[in-house]
DNA sequence: CGCATAACTTGACACTGTCAAGACTGCCGC
DNA sequence: GCGGCAGTCTTGACAGTGTCAAGTTATGCG
């Protein structure tokens, strides 16, 4: 199964190495070859099913959306509370850090992917959910955002932004979670 | 002036046109050699004024930091008023795309440049002192971001970061000055 | 004027992404 | 069972990249 001229499913093992190198030295330092030998397969193979480096990259910011989607989704569920979805975006960063930080970075994506546009739409869907907004319209046309939940929106964001490009003093970066509460407090929407 | 050996003023040039290098295609894309090229010189010549690539685009962040603390000191000193910081913040990411973008990607920066940490120390002074919060103290130490201040700055910087990522719906994007006043008239910090 | 030193060039190296051409394999219809 | 075919992966080549070592040119200082 390991070292045989059909990898079986070298799609799936490629985005992994690629998540793995991701996380290690960011998107931007993705090396095609590197992940090849990481998959075991030959310097040319990731362009056979992606196209392009930035196929695969745009494969992984697509997988990333949609487990994004999922978190949060799980979390309003969980809570129906519009702070633990906030809550639930940063932890996604933090434990997720190679797909965010490929989901936010357009010029190295193919932005016209089918894929990627709509994973991109499950996750705004489910942040327009997680933000009590109302539903879509017996049109079914999407809500636009209002004010207060693209000011929520902007400071989760900026929060996970800051707190991984190294912004925050140290108290902050050693707990987050508990800093982003203590902001929830703070602050109100309204 | 122009075709001598001796360039005169090379380095202020090479950061020149890595800037509008950056801007057309970010920073991740930079290519030393057409920024050489850009500039007239040897594709070496780079390397001997800031080492690296890293170190040409480390001087392009600190001298991105120099120019946004100055543009919050601005504000702050023309109005005296938080609000306006906030919106001096994103008005200097829309203006400035290439020095924003650059300063807040630790992984392609000398991130211990001292150079880098003046200026990144002078911004967060003006953040802070923009941001309504106590001055040093009597013993020159720096206050710590409070929960309100935490939580404006990562609202901005999100905003920010938002917006330039294209994840902003068209009526945002077409008028995000307008869209970050309705939205500081919706939050309420305290 | 001469010389040390800084500024820049030249050439080379290993590495990168992409493309064209070829080799191998599993499957489908017969 | 068998032939061919489509999909999968490899091989080899190309232009372009950042970096380093060595050489060339100019500037400023004694």
């Amino acid at each position: 199964m390991t070292d045989r001229y059909h990898h079986g499913d070298l799609r799936r093992a490629l985005i992994d190495a690629a998540v793995e190198a991701i996380a290690e030295s960011g998107p931007s330092a993705l090396s095609l070859r590197a992940v090849a030998k990481g998959a075991g397969v030959s310097h040319a193979a990731p362009a056979h099913h992606f196209g392009d480096k930035a196929g695969l990259l745009t494969a992984v910011a697509a997988e990333g959306y949609d487990r994004f989607a999922d978190a949060l989704d799980r979390a309003w569920e969980a809570t129906g509370d519009f702070i633990e979805v906030g809550i639930a975006y940063v932890r996604f960063a933090i434990d997720n850090k190679a797909y965010f930080e490929t989901m936010f970075r357009p010029e190295l994506l193919h932005e016209d992917d089918p894929d990627l546009a709509r994973a991109e739409a499950r996750s705004r869907a489910a942040l327009i959910r997680g933000s009590g907004e109302p539903k879509p319209g017996p049109g079914g046309e999407m809500p636009e955002f209002n004010a207060n939940a693209l000011g929520a929106w902007s400071l989760v964001h900026g929060f996970a932004g800051l707190l991984m490009a190294g912004n925050f003093p140290p108290s902050v970066a050693a707990d987050p979670e508990g800093a982003l509460r203590e902001i929830a407090k703070h602050v109100r929407f309204g």
